[in-house]
DNA sequence: TTTTCAAATGAACGGGCGTTCATTTAAATG
DNA sequence: CATTTAAATGAACGCCCGTTCATTTGAAAA
């Protein structure tokens, strides 16, 4: 039976990309398997590669995918002026790009072992130029003296981790709301980096 | 063939949960098979039967050890005097104990959704009491108005998430030392819940 | 030397895996 | 209505999975 009502194409796809995302984040993609992920499309298998080559490339297209919106998304975001007017649109970027794609950020720390090496170097290489992003901002308010950062590239990762890790404990119907989570996040950000303290 | 040359049991036994650990992290707990790590170890699948019940209970004992040895390990630390030293004391032992286990924490974080439900929930207890001691830390410092923090809770786990991270891209030989790393991070750690700077 | 038994073997169990492909279906085209 | 063709089926491929267990081995105990 194919096609039972309206052309698939088009909604097929989708589907299977949003199903191997959510299950992949669930179980972990060794875990789960084709015949799974088809089960919850609602086809067989073998439908699956109408969509993907196979496993490997639904795992690196929903990781490219990522960080090709994370980046995009920072670059509309067009953060200007002054390094700690920058700081803190690069802060509330962040999290609100991160708190709706939970499942998206922790899929794209656990499984990056599980990907080919040549697209394993082009996930790394994405995730560099995103970091590099936030350290030009740290290493702009050194200069200005705005910040007093011993070293602006643990710095950069620290921050990142620590804006990052909010997807370990956030939930939507919890005691904060994404704006509450940004001011406060804003808040230790600013002070670890700032050459003054803020009133 | 047993027991080519001594008696085996507290040698094999070791060498089944080192083995495990190291594959575990590499390539998740899904991805591995029984059989791989009878191989590595130098005995057939069987054989691991000898020393743990089944697949499951060899990452639950994994975790369960590493949480058990965290919170004996703080407990050792005896951090006393006032909050900024058991600050310092804290942050100090939580580098000095991650570093040298990055394999056993990306486990930690990673593989706790393939514990079963009464699994996971004594590994969350024992995590959310590690983050208790500091969150009391950082409690006794705002009462004392040695620091200035917004919301307790939310710094306790945006510092142990900027802390862990360092395991992301920490390797001993490169550019920085232990000692560095846990200096540069107590500087950040300071200055984010300090009530007034420092010189 | 003989006995004991912890430790390991190796085959077997039923089942699931990723992927391919000839075939069937039915919506869209002319 | 007749034709085309995108989309899905379902069987098959060879292979690996976690776990069990009767059997074998050989170091240590008697």
């Amino acid at each position: 039976m194919a096609r039972k009502q309206g052309s698939h194409a088009g909604i097929t796809g989708p589907r299977v990309q949003d199903t191997a995302l959510r299950l992949f984040a669930q179980h972990g993609f060794a875990a789960v398997s084709m015949r799974q992920i088809a089960a919850e499309v609602g086809v067989q298998a073998g439908a699956l590669y109408n969509y993907t080559a196979d496993k490997q490339s639904l795992l690196f297209d929903l990781l490219q995918g990522n960080m090709t919106d994370l980046m995009g998304g920072l670059d509309s975001a067009d953060l200007k002026g002054p390094p700690l007017s920058r700081l803190e649109g690069f802060t509330r970027f962040h999290i609100r790009y991160h708190l709706p794609r939970r499942d998206l950020v922790f899929l794209s720390y656990m499984e990056l072992r599980n990907l080919s090496e040549s697209n394993y170097a082009t996930i790394a290489r994405l995730r560099r130029a995103y970091e590099d992003r936030l350290e030009a901002i740290l290493l702009d308010g050194v200069a200005s003296a705005d910040f007093a950062i011993d070293d602006c590239r643990i710095a950069t990762l620290a921050l990142i981790a620590q804006l990052t890790g909010i997807t370990n404990w956030y939930r939507p119907d919890g005691r904060l709301s994404e704006e509450q989570v940004a001011e406060t996040y804003w808040g230790l950000v600013r002070r670890t980096v700032a050459a003054r303290s803020h009133a």
